[in-house]
DNA sequence: AAGTCAATCCAAAGCGCATTGGAAACCCAA
DNA sequence: TTGGGTTTCCAATGCGCTTTGGATTGACTT
């Protein structure tokens, strides 16, 4: 069933049924109610592809994903996102489309997605410090936002991001409030923007309070379970090894809590875990009562947000630069505690 | 840069154009490449929106991800899965477009998905018994493979599966040939197809060996950090204790860790595990050595091939259903080891 | 009564390609 | 030289919608 048959059907022009169906004003009422009547009843949906022809917009997000063993990292929190954004999207009759590439076609993707005209406008993700990829999207005329911030880029662009520093910073004075003095940073990869901020927060938090932070206590890689293990196991097996750990996420989290308890130390006893969370739906931080305390903040709801800043954006073609910063919250939960009293 | 612009630079034809760069016979070898040189050179990308409305093809596959709690079980090896598919769709042309739609709002997706004409065909995820949406799929024509298997239905379908049966029938009778006499299951959620049969896999390796399986000792939950750990921790507070498990995931098996190692228990030395490793790229199991011994599938491996299929069942409208049955191959961890003697 | 204006509707063109049904040019053999 | 068969190209149409530029009607004014 297409517009045509449709009209035909009702005695009507194409132009007429169309106008109906999309609200313009040059219709009679009693005939747009008619129209969509009908409509309704023969089950009609204007073709896409066609709409798309006609009126030259995709109706379209793109996301491109590289596919490298460095970005490990975007995969965990990567489907959340897209979660909260694909909600937006559905709402409007935007459809979602994803270009997974091998790392170095990225840039590729991105000139083909606005050439080939798929997409009006593209979500990036996993923002670096001089991130190439904003100089790209301006050059090529890609309406665009990014999901986090990137330190060092001089032109305008729109983000969404949480505020890290403040976030890391509150944790620090949290523990530090809790008598501990010697505080374990378990960092995702500091190339990634965010990372960078984390350990600005905490770095400030013990400087304000006159603590020297020690470079042996600041550790940066993956954040993945492992990683988190190891990071854990060098710091603890030092002289001098922290009372608590700051952690980058959950699953490094899980690490750390793996090499605490190896060691026969109970975590909130003996050593006080404070993780970031991103709240995601599969990987929840413990039922009724948390099991990490925890700097929190739904990356999900951040999906959403940034799908509505965006299709805001196209929609209304605004020049300036739409920014929106997130503020996680401190969840207290049962892995920390008084720093021990020392032996 | 358009088609028609190209022909008039060319002095052709905007057919001969077109057939030139689609390499169809009809014209001249020193014409063709006059062509896609100036093609090249011009940086010509013929414009999707129009192929798609002319050749009436959507040129992308769609996945629909309903929301709803019960579905968190799709979230963690989804972003894997997809990575895989999404790999194979860039190389061939199409597109992925992922809708997130309300629970309620899956049936109609998928209708809309074809009266538009926005994709060509869908995979179909996380498939339950008699899952409706196999007939619904039929019913509006629209061509789909399965990432798994729904028992119970009656129509053809294609599909790719691991072997769950079999991979939890080995790992039991590995346990079983360590001398363990009572195993717990920690299963996902028992309405999943995958679910159902690897508690029959390992239900058959018990039954074989003349043991009666214990209601007990198997529990069906969602793949989280927590239900892992509570359901571990119901079993091993009740009389009796299992001294090893069969786990259905990576999470929930950390969290069956954490149930063992707070008892004072030791992993690998006083009760064993074996988890199903998805084999999942932001959640190694472990490095060098593997934590956990474990069945393992590559959900990545599958995405791509499950790609593979359906762009070849689309092309060639074939009839028959195809299929993919995958092993998983039983990975040798450190959880693992002879069932202690009775103290 | 003629003129004005708003309210409704429609015909036709166009979006950028693919594709059908020739037409023109060329080749070779008879 | 001419006819048939190839090769190489092109004009025109269509995909299903949106949108521009009227045309028609009826109500309302003076």
């Amino acid at each position: 069933m297409n517009l045509k048959e449709l009209a035909t059907k009702l005695g009507l022009s194409p132009t007429t049924v169309s106008r109906a169906l999309n609200g313009y004003p040059e219709v009679n009422e009693a005939t747009r109610e008619r129209v969509m009547a009908a409509a309704k009843r023969h089950n009609y949906r204007p073709n896409t592809r066609a709409i798309r022809l006609a009126t030259g917009r995709a109706l379209a997000i793109g996301h491109v994903i590289p596919l490298a063993t460095r970005h490990e990292i975007v995969n965990p929190i990567f489907a959340d996102f897209i979660a909260g954004a694909g909600e937006t999207y559905s709402r409007n009759g935007y459809d979602m489309i994803l270009s997974v590439v091998p790392d170095e076609d990225e840039e590729q993707a991105y000139r083909d997605l606005k050439s080939r005209g798929s997409a009006d406008g593209v979500i990036l993700h996993a923002p670096r410090m001089n991130d190439p990829r904003i100089p790209l999207l301006h050059e090529i005329g890609m309406p665009f936002l990014v999901h986090g911030r990137a330190t060092g880029t001089e032109l305008p662009y729109s983000w969404v991001d949480v505020n890290n520093r403040r976030a890391f910073e509150r944790a620090t004075n949290f523990l530090l409030d809790l008598g501990h003095l010697r505080i374990g940073l378990v960092n995702g990869l500091e190339f990634m923007d965010f990372a960078i901020r984390r350990r600005t927060g905490y770095v400030d938090a013990l400087t304000k309070r006159g603590l020297t932070p020690d470079p042996a206590l600041m550790s940066s890689d993956e954040m993945t379970e492992v990683s988190g293990y190891r990071a854990a196991c060098t710091m603890l097996d030092a002289p001098d090894a922290p009372t608590a750990f700051l952690v980058a996420s959950m699953i490094s989290g899980m690490g750390v809590r793996r090499a605490i308890e190896e060691r026969g130390l109970k975590m909130g006893r003996d050593v006080s875990v404070i993780i970031h969370d991103d709240d995601l739906s599969y990987m929840k931080n413990g039922g009724d009562v948390p099991i990490f305390t925890a700097t929190r903040s739904s990356v999900r709801e951040a999906g959403r947000i940034a799908a509505e800043m965006l299709l805001d954006i196209i929609s209304n073609r605004t020049e300036d630069p739409q920014h929106r910063l997130l503020e996680a919250e401190l969840i207290i939960g049962q892995s920390t505690g008084p720093a021990p009293r020392k032996a």
